[in-house]
RNA sequence: GCUCGGAUGGUGGAACAGGUAGACACGCAAGACUUAAAAUUUUGUGACCAUUGUGGUCAUGCGGGUUCAAAUCCCGCUCCGAGUACCA
């Protein structure tokens, strides 16, 4: 009988609807596992095949888990708040909630279309008042913490309060925008304003000047991970570089514990290292450094607190506060004309231009170590908001000091033993200090040890450990986010209070920015709290998508972000599928929101997501057509060295195995329409490269186009079976025949003539034997995500089952199920064919057993030098006399070995017997 | 620049811990079936040499090394990919 998956996909989509087979509760006898997915952003052109690979393996791996006997959470939902449906709505005047309701509605459509077993009824979407209600409550949680270094943890804001009034901030131990030095007594006299921005200063969720990456023609402030080379990732527009007040999160206070965290996360190492360098762990030491005729003191922070010999000048960023304090009169002027080049140019410009610029102050310091002065310059090259926005120039082992020192003619002072820095400087760790008094003779290592000991005896500095991550710009200039639940009095903002959440994006006209420059929700009536106005900045992408995970625990949870019975229970997600794009956004930010949430006592795990998988990407595969220039003839690949070409981008789906289809190319374009042909072998031939997958390059593959063809199962093994999941390959429906005729296949294994035919027969040990051997493989498979070979696994035991002609139900019920996860239809059809009642998934993975898998005798390589030979079986027992002497006499019987004699035997039980000669 | 990956037939890729390199699949070639094509099916398929057959030589980016034995471990290089970048 012929399997016609049209027919049965939809039913069994049906039956599992009906059934609410997906349908998952907290169940205390069955142990707990959490699949998810990194939920996607519905965008209007709708799913390529490329986005379904992380749906597919996570479906399998939960089908998977499921028939192994845990209670498997595996919901999904959209992150529907994103500067696309913005765009869209500001040019159409379309709200993004429609925009956003509509493409959610076609990826449901499409997703339906693959029979996933997610539990729908846990679904959530980020747009969703009864969804952000508790993305606005977490603000507030954090705008009432601060974060205690002590006890290594956030803290109710109320505390520190009670600190200041007691101590003042001496015995403080908080992470802080910048340190304050306050009596109790200084701490009381204060007004209400005073002391709410001195509060300012601790809490997690914070206001404050920041220099941001600003976005003129999207008009709003764009995080570190938004942007790239100076340009935002969406639209591709140019950054500035702008001092703004605005909401930030106290994400720095965490670095170290989000650093430490990774160690016992089971995540690829490529993706804890990229979490590793963005978070940027550095030790080294902060000095100070006397300015010369002046109270004021420059701190600055070095890694390389062995190289304070070699220092030969001082070099601050525009932006630090000290600039005014330290220029001399008689530079004011050129200080002045260098600080404006450099605040006109935008953060591209910085980038693109690599030339040294900069300008002496004046000023000098005073080395705290030897008391030589140094002078004080000015530099881009320095960051304001790195360190302490100052650095002591080495240029003899530093390349950018260096560089700064040949360029403004500053001496170089070696303090290394035989270095040439004549052409570059010296920057690697390694030699014998020389120039350098008390340090002189040690090594490097050694050096850093002792100079470090020295700077604390003398109080001229302190060790200190330094981050390169930054805290998180909170507030974005746009209309489609969650408002931030913060309302002003008398200028100072407080938080709106928790029993009147949600705050509601509002309604408004017109989604662009005021033409005054503020942001859209300005535009909004009666936007206020209590009559006070409310904040006017909206949270970015990311605040949506933090705690989510939490959220799908107790979904319709009213009173609770989610409930302590269910969190209890599910804990949190075991494995988490995504691409690796989302390493120093996503996947940083989350840690940071659960490992708040956790210090609030809130939910039980430190860490949201214990197992993550990276899919690899699947690119386009793009046809090429060759057209002889200034002609309308296309030649064929092979013969297309012959001629004067130009490679044209073909629509892919007039192209099959490379063997373009000319009467369907001919109607694509009427420019085509009289093209002539030049033939290889009566065929056109395509070229074909690997790239992204885009419109643009007519390689986009829709997934409902191939399961309209093959149907749902056909692609889910397909794409499973393209290649390692981890790994980027390339889209290529030329091998889905392979899967095709495997299906077909492993249905006719059950069917006679076009009936159901399975015999009670019991199998033979050769029948079980092929059967064991695949579970082993599978099962194994499967927990190492190796969904490629595992399939393989599958096709190998068709077809020996098929040559066998087997059609025995031990043999086939069990790989029915074995073989749902990947293809639920066909799986579920055979089921129910066998004669059940209740949903295969309701059933039990087959266990393997070794007594099948269990061999009399053993096979043994026979090599000659290392290289095998032929093999030889010995019963399980032999001696290996006895296998020596056999080896031996097999030798003697070679005709061709009759003058060798061996050297020595080596026999590797049950492995290989290597004669050396 | 720094950090992390990777390189295996015509193609996608197997090879668990160093032990038969190329599983499985695509493609290709030849045969069967067919008026024909498609589908199906059988056989072959790393390269080279030899061949009635058994066989032999070379092969996992390049050059070395360790080992009885290396795609796998070590050292040096080439190329490709990813992340990050005046982070002091």
């Amino acid at each position: 009988m012929e399997y016609n998956f049209n027919v049965i996909e939809k039913k069994w989509q049906k039956y599992w609807k009906r059934e609410n087979t997906y349908k998952i509760v907290v169940n205390k006898n069955k142990s707990k596992y959490y699949v998810l997915d990194m939920f996607p952003y519905p965008s209007g052109s709708g799913l390529h095949v490329g986005h379904p690979l992380g749906y597919i393996a996570s479906d399998i791996y939960a089908r998977y888990k499921r028939l192994k006997g845990f209670n498997v959470l595996h919901p999904m939902g959209y992150d529907a708040y994103g500067l696309p449906s913005e765009q869209y709505a500001i040019q159409t005047g379309q709200h993004p909630y429609m925009t956003t309701k509509k493409n959610i509605n076609r990826y449901r459509e499409q997703l339906d279309k693959l029979g996933f077993c997610f539990d729908w009824d846990r679904e959530i979407r980020t747009c969703d008042p009864k969804y952000y209600k508790w993305t606005q409550w977490v603000f507030i949680q954090m705008f009432n913490s601060y974060y205690c270094n002590e006890s290594k943890q956030a803290q109710p804001i109320n505390r520190l309060i009670k600190i200041l009034e007691k101590n003042g901030t001496k015995k403080l131990h908080a992470a802080c925008t910048k340190e304050i030095c306050l009596t109790a007594t200084k701490w009381r006299i204060k007004s209400e304003k005073e002391k709410q921005e001195i509060l300012m200063n601790y809490r997690i969720a914070y206001l404050s000047d920041t220099i941001v990456n600003w976005c003129p023609i999207l008009k709003t402030v764009l995080a570190n991970d938004e942007i790239n080379d100076g340009i935002s990732i969406r639209g591709g527009y140019p950054i500035e570089r702008r001092k703004m007040r605005q909401w930030c999160l106290r994400i720095s206070a965490y670095a170290n514990r989000l650093l430490k965290g990774l160690d016992k996360l089971e995540w690829p190492d490529s993706l804890k290292e990229i979490q590793r360098n963005w978070i940027g762990y550095s030790e080294g030491v902060e000095l100070r450094f006397k300015v010369q005729n002046s109270n004021a003191e420059l701190i600055i922070f070095t890694t390389r607190p062995d190289t304070i010999f070699g220092v030969t000048f001082i070099v601050i960023a525009p932006e630090n506060e000290l600039v005014p304090l330290i220029i001399a009169n008689k530079k004011q002027n050129s200080v002045n004309f260098y600080l404006n080049l450099v605040k006109n140019q935008t953060e591209m410009d910085r980038i693109a231009n690599k030339k040294i610029t900069g300008v002496f102050t004046g000023t000098y310091c005073i080395n705290p170590v030897n008391r030589e002065p140094i002078p004080i310059w000015i530099s881009d090259y320095v960051l304001a908001e790195y360190g302490t926005g100052a650095i002591m120039a080495v240029p003899a082992h530093d390349r950018r000091d260096y560089a700064f020192a040949k360029h403004f003619n500053l001496p170089i002072i070696p303090i290394l033993k035989g270095i040439d820095i004549s052409q570059k400087s010296f920057d690697s760790r390694i030699g014998i200090l020389i120039n350098s008094d008390f340090l002189n003779g040690l090594t490097v290592k050694e050096a850093i040890q002792k100079s470090k000991e020295y700077i604390e005896n003398k109080k001229i500095g302190n060790s200190k450990t330094n981050y390169r991550l930054r805290d998180a710009i909170f507030s974005r200039q746009r209309y489609w986010g969650e408002p931030l639940p913060i309302y002003y009095k008398n200028g100072i903002p407080f938080s709106v209070d928790e029993k009147d959440l949600p705050i509601k994006l509002p309604k408004i006209d017109k989604f662009l920015p005021t033409e005054a420059g503020a942001p859209p929700l300005k535009r909004a009536k009666n936007w206020t709290y209590k009559g006070y106005p409310l904040e006017l900045t909206t949270m970015p992408g990311f605040a949506g998508s933090s705690a989510y995970y939490l959220r799908y625990e107790d979904p319709n949870n009213k009173k609770h972000l989610v409930s302590s019975k269910a969190n209890k229970y599910w804990k949190n997600v075991d494995l988490y599928i995504g691409g690796i794009e989302h390493a120093t956004g996503h996947l940083i930010y989350s840690r940071f929101w659960n490992k708040f949430l956790f210090d609030l006592n809130i939910i039980i795990e430190d860490e949201p997501f214990k197992k993550v998988i990276n899919q690899g990407m699947i690119q386009g595969r793009s046809n090429f057509v060759y057209r002889i220039k200034n002609t309308n003839t296309f030649v064929s690949y092979g013969l297309k060295n012959q001629y004067d070409v130009i490679p044209i981008h073909v629509d892919v789906n007039k192209v099959s195995n490379d063997i373009l289809d000319i009467e369907s190319f001919k109607k694509w374009n009427p420019e085509y329409l009289n093209a002539e042909f030049i033939l290889e072998n009566g065929k056109y031939i395509c070229g074909w490269t690997t790239e992204k997958m885009s419109k643009s390059m007519f390689n986009v593959i829709n997934p409902d186009d191939i399961v309209t063809r093959f149907g749902a199962d056909v692609f889910r093994l397909y794409e499973m079976f393209l290649g390692p999941f981890e790994q980027s390959k390339p889209w290529n429906t030329k091998g889905i025949n392979g899967i095709v005729r495997f299906i077909r296949n492993f249905w006719n294994l059950f069917f006679k003539k076009d009936k159901f035919s399975i015999s009670n027969e019991q199998p033979t040990n050769e029948e079980f034997k092929i059967l064991h051997k695949a579970l082993k493989k599978i099962s194994s498979d499967i927990e190492n995500f190796s969904f490629n070979t595992s399939i393989s696994a599958f096709m190998i035991c068709t077809n020996e089952l098929k040559t066998l002609k087997c059609n025995k139900y031990s043999i086939l019920n069990e790989l029915v199920i074995a073989l749902a996860p990947f293809a639920p239809h066909i799986s579920e059809e055979l089921w129910h064919l066998f004669g059940n009642k209740t949903s295969i998934f309701d059933t039990k993975f087959p266990e393997y057993n070794e007594i099948y898998l269990k061999e009399d005798t053993k096979k043994y390589m026979i090599s000659f030098n290392g290289k095998t030979r032929f093999s030889l079986n010995f019963p399980l027992n032999t001696s290996e006399d006895d296998i020596k002497n056999a080896v031996l006499t097999h030798i003697d019987s070679k005709k061709w070995l009759k003058n060798k004699i061996p050297k020595k035997i080596i026999i590797i039980p049950n492995k290989i017997i290597n004669i050396v000669f």
